[in-house]
DNA sequence: ACCGTAAGTTACCGGCGGGTCAGTTAACTC
DNA sequence: GAGTTAACTGACCCGCCGGTAACTTACGGT
């Protein structure tokens, strides 16, 4: 006999299915590419039909867009928050802001977004427009900001504030591209240990 | 009369052809990216037809693979060059080297190459792995060289060579990236005048 | 128990674009 | 000139994938 509790086909879980497309979409895109991925393959990957993730993203490009959105909305938070902390302190704050960003790049799953974001900016300008915005400039800035703190207080010298900022992170990103978008090798020097030897670079400065 | 002189509808240009074909690919990619540009885009800016592109290359990913091959070769060279000349006066050498890359990185076209490097690597991790050896391995590496050497005649200071390698060109990097890919706004700082306070940054440091 | 509806599904369509093929024509050789 | 070869083209093929339409099923309300 069929048994009249046989487990349902599928489950109606229209709070649940938005999240767990973009999440999906995210592991997709960034093991193949935006362009190279089908939209049934973040599908499968959120446990649903093709046709069922049309029913919350309106096409493949609107997928991306709400991706990004999503998960730029966070990071932002947390760099206002670092800033606004900081600013008692601006070497401390410096320092650890320096640290965690080495640690998260390190991370491959941490990395993901800045390398979709990379590789589908030259096709979507506005998504390129909209990181740049609400992510590198907002945290740039909250580090150009501490950077004229410091100099208030006299810890530091009175550089143009956006080259410090840029001389700050520039070494640690360039790091994570050529990790994680070209395959170099991670070596074994920890990402704590890579901070502190480029703080000490930057802060006390390359000539004997 | 039909004239027995008319000009010919097409040429036999075997020689030309690959390099033109190339240049359009260059061009194309640039402007669209790999993925969205049409082997028939690229046929018609080298001025044949599609099926002529096949005559010269079995794929559009070959395509891809034979340009980036190309374009690579000249700036390998000119970076062994570059380290080579500048062993007697590290310091002069660095100075010049980190203003040529301003200078080069302002420029879109010289920047399309990394571009669409960035671009593809996720799909075509040889390609990522092809241009980290041939010119960021290769570029970091002389740069470290132009620093061992400094600290043995007592102007640098003794740190890790790679840290210092990394914190003369990721800045220089970042800006290039925000600029031509996230599509900042390049204001009114001239590269040279960039490449100027950043050496002045990362060479005494932010420290007061 | 039985609706009504929203959340799913399966099956399909259409066109786009990579790649090929059969024929054409430029240009060189003798 | 006639013959040969290799460069080049136009027209075509076909598989893939974004997107949709028609149908089913879970499930809350009465």
């Amino acid at each position: 006999m069929a048994s009249p509790h046989r487990k349902p086909r599928w489950r109606r879980r229209a709070d649940a299915r938005p999240d767990e497309i973009l999440g999906a979409a995210l592991a997709e895109f960034t093991e193949r590419g935006f362009e190279a991925t089908r939209v049934e393959d973040v599908a499968r990957r959120a446990g649903l039909s093709k046709a069922g993730v049309y029913l919350y993203f309106a096409s493949k490009d609107d997928l991306l867009r709400a991706l990004i959105e999503r998960e730029v909305a966070p990071v932002a938070r947390g760099v206002a928050a670092l800033a606004e902390a900081g600013k008692a302190d601006p070497l401390g704050a410096i320092r650890a802001i320096v640290a965690a960003l080495s640690q998260a790049t390190s991370d491959p799953a941490r990395f993901a977004v800045p390398r979709v974001v990379l590789s589908v900016a030259g096709r979507f300008p506005e998504i390129g427009a909209y990181y740049r915005e609400h992510v590198v400039e907002h945290g740039l800035g909250a580090l150009a900001m501490l950077h004229r703190a410091g100099v208030e207080q006299g810890v530091f010298r009175d550089v143009d504030s956006r080259i410090a900022a840029r001389a700050l992170v520039g070494p640690v990103m360039l790091h994570a591209a050529w990790l994680h978008v070209l395959g170099g090798d991670p070596g074994k020097m920890s990402p704590a240990a890579r901070a502190e030897a480029h703080l000490d670079l930057v802060l006390k400065g390359l000539l004997q």
